[in-house]
DNA sequence: TAATTAAATTAGGGTTACCTAATTAAAAAA
DNA sequence: TTTTTTAATTAGGTAACCCTAATTTAATTA
């Protein structure tokens, strides 16, 4: 038996050991994320301990188990076709889209979920451009990585965003950026490493490095020399 | 703060004295109904009180007060747009769509609703006959009634069903009988009640009074004659 | 009406999911 | 390496929901 605040547990986990690359999840990090004091992550810690879900201890925090891991891919899978299904078909906006899928990932019928991929025709990445796992818990690969890590001149598309905050997201509206957007990496400033990038409509916007780090992108070009 | 065990509390008073036209509803009958024991109803009554959305003493049962009914007809709203998206939209049967929509009904997020009845075009009737409150949570009229109600001779069309249950629709389907189909009642036997009915390919089958008393349905010729 | 049956209520628990206030242990800084 | 700070843990408590086992009250039936 597994309650929605389980699956929001092992969500969490598996959403913060997937940010820092870090692996390892601290109860304070999972009391933040899901704004519950750490008694209580502690408590729930201890269940999914002992239903064999994560394992747990002090030094390297929680870990998602197999069993535990195929759980969160699921929730996080139902997540995304949802924000795909609530963006393509219903015409919610990027920034709305988070705040209703985080109810309807938790419904559950295996049927449903197979009708509303089909309906969005099975894509591998949602429009936030995070990727869908499949069924079996497998992501798709790509190699998306920040625009921080652009070299001045790089040609690239944005592919998703590591960042899903609402402040962010409007922030990258005003820009004019958006999914799939071309962008040219014109100028970096070595001293905060702000970027100068000309966007779609040719516009030259300023960037700071915080906000690009937040961005994934691919280069259009193969080798183009970016790190 | 509404929670959806609050909802479902309503939604099975609010059901149950629609059923029962005696708007009378005991906490027994809500126990059963909700596959709980009568004194967690009780004790969940006596917070519905305090919250102002029923009143209740033992003679009268619960009632929902002008608030309480609010909440259980916009919950019964969202469960048969939801149940008409599913038999429409995303093609699941009759008999599929009730269990989903359980589930689906306490999402909360108006602006989805809006966009989902849009989707199904905004019908005033769900795929069962039952009515869809509109958003101030007044009814549809219709003057739907039982087809034992019906006399010897009387053409009707089937409206609806006033039991939900799978192996009532499994039923229906088995006899050929759904939705907006023709129905000719040929005989009434007096000594059980039971109808010998004409559908639509012309079969002519036999059905007690028992599941007539469960299909809903509307004279076609206007003053029929019927009860 | 008295006896029986059924429904409503009260009493007393259990679990889950939260909390605050200590306390202990680890990490960071001085 | 002490001290300070921060994180983890323990102790103890609350509220929502659910239970069983009485008990009281109402409704039936004999």
């Amino acid at each position: 038996m597994k309650t929605y605040r389980e699956e929001n547990y092992l969500k969490a986990i598996y959403q913060l050991a997937d940010q820092d690359k870090h692996t390892s999840v601290s109860p304070t990090d999972i009391a933040h994320w899901l704004d519950v004091k750490s008694p209580t992550v502690l408590e729930k810690l201890a269940i999914l301990v002992k239903k064999g879900y994560i394992t747990y201890n002090k030094f390297d925090g929680a870990k998602l188990t197999p069993s535990g891991k195929e759980i969160a891919l699921n929730i996080v899978r139902r997540h995304r076709i949802w924000e795909t299904y609530l963006y393509k078909e219903l015409n919610f906006s990027w920034t709305e889209v988070h705040e209703i899928a985080e109810q309807l990932e938790h419904i559950n019928s295996d049927k449903l979920m197979d009708r509303i991929y089909d309906m969005i025709g099975k894509p591998d990445f949602d429009p936030h451009g995070d990727p869908i796992p499949n069924k079996q818990g497998r992501l798709p690969k790509s190699d998306r990585r920040p625009l921080s890590k652009s070299i001045k001149g790089c040609k690239c598309v944005v592919l998703g965003v590591s960042e899903h905050s609402e402040v962010f997201l409007n922030y990258l509206t005003e820009m004019h950026i958006g999914l799939n957007d071309k962008l040219i990496v014109e100028q970096i400033n070595s001293y905060d490493n702000s970027l100068k990038l000309s966007t779609k409509n040719k516009e030259i916007v300023l960037m700071s490095s915080k906000a690009a780090q937040q961005i994934l992108v691919q280069c259009i070009k193969p080798n183009c020399g970016c790190k």
